[in-house]
DNA sequence: AATGGCACCAACCGCGATGTG
DNA sequence: ACACATCGCGGTTGGTGCCAT
């Protein structure tokens, strides 16, 4: 009931498609457009159903099209709103103009899902993978940790254990903050769940950013205010209608400028900006779709997410012992 | 040269959403 | 409010080319 018979329609060509029906639909369609798609196929002198000639213009034949390899920076793009929207190709291509729903799809499926399957990362979630085989890239990379920290003083163990240590309490209050947003929370200046409070607390009980190599040397909303003492359950879309998680919004409003010599990490949720023309270096994104930010996303969210990476090459230095920390375990129960 | 495995991507299919009378 | 037509989306399939054996 409803559905209108389409292709299965006998005589209709399937398949694909030849040079010489690409020419009459995309003369047809210059000149008298594509009106209803169901009609254009007799209207065009082609044997195919209105389906398949809709597919044909928006996929392959449109003038806009842009073809050829995906860019970086679109790779970028794909990932980053992948991991806001999920599946929602077609939301995904209103941002790459030029690509198509289909195209982009293709290029998931094909190419950055396996780039983060081998990263070690679950590319439906884009958090580190809990599974005993997604962890061994993870393990290793603990593994080689292990070794360099045995060649290095213990004075600089020590650090590398703190910034560890702060780095799994950002992580651990991200994971909290998401799991209050997705069971409904919304109180915002009065938190009143248990993760809420759990969150500021941890928060709380973190040094202060000084006292931090990664957190320094400030780390505050243009407001002066903590990230983790506003509001924490409004939802808000921003100008170009996505939805912006508390990561991104932590990651744009703190400006980390790590000390000269310092490694930028990889693996961490934060943006890395350079010391010398405070241009972001590095960033991570690996949080799951959820519309839960604050305030102060609205305005440059959108900066977040152009400047963030997934930084290849170098394993990151951290996440093994992240990842078996409880809150990941906890989150797969 | 033949074959099998794999990656890629255009195209198809089914379904829900939306429009229309 | 309802039935039907149409559109658009996301998952899947199948053809093609490349590469290793």
């Amino acid at each position: 009931m409803g559905r209108s018979p389409c292709c299965d329609e006998n005589g209709l060509k399937k398949g694909p498609w030849t040079p010489e029906e690409d020419q009459k639909l995309v003369e047809y369609i210059h000149k008298h457009g594509h009106g209803s798609w169901r009609a254009l196929p007799k209207l065009a002198g082609l044997n195919r159903c209105g389906k398949s000639c809709r597919l044909r213009w928006t996929n392959y034949l449109r003038p806009d099209i842009k073809r050829g390899k995906f860019s970086p920076e679109e790779e970028d793009t794909i990932l980053n709103l992948h991991s806001i929207l999920g599946n929602k190709w077609s939301a995904i291509a209103t941002h790459l103009p030029g690509r198509t729903d289909n195209e982009i799809k293709n290029f998931w499926n094909t190419h950055l899902k396996k780039k983060l399957l081998q990263m070690g990362f679950d590319p439906m979630t884009h958090r580190p993978r809990t599974d005993l085989f997604a962890s061994l890239p993870h393990l290793i990379a603990l593994a080689n940790l292990r070794e360099v920290m045995d060649q290095q003083p213990w004075e600089e163990q020590a650090v590398r254990l703190q910034e560890a240590l702060q780095v799994a309490k950002v992580q651990y209050i991200q994971y909290l903050l998401q799991s209050s947003s997705m069971n409904g929370c919304s109180s915002s200046n009065n938190p009143s769940s248990y993760t809420d409070m759990e969150s500021i607390n941890l928060f709380n009980s973190m040094p202060s950013p000084k006292e931090t190599m990664f957190l320094n040397p400030s780390c505050q909303f243009e407001n002066g205010n903590t990230p983790f003492s506003l509001g924490l359950s409004q939802s808000h879309t921003v100008n170009d209608q996505i939805p912006f998680t508390p990561l991104q919004d932590f990651q744009f409003q703190c400006n980390f400028q790590p000390p000269l010599g310092s490694e930028v990490n990889q693996g961490s949720s934060y943006s890395m900006f350079s010391q010398e023309d405070n241009t972001p270096k590095s960033s991570f994104l690996p949080t799951p779709p959820t519309t839960l930010v604050t305030d102060n996303s609205i305005s440059n969210a959108g900066d977040a997410c152009s400047t963030s990476s997934y930084g290849g090459g170098a394993p990151p230095s951290f996440w093994p012992e992240l990842f078996l920390e409880e809150p990941f375990i906890h989150e797969i129960a």
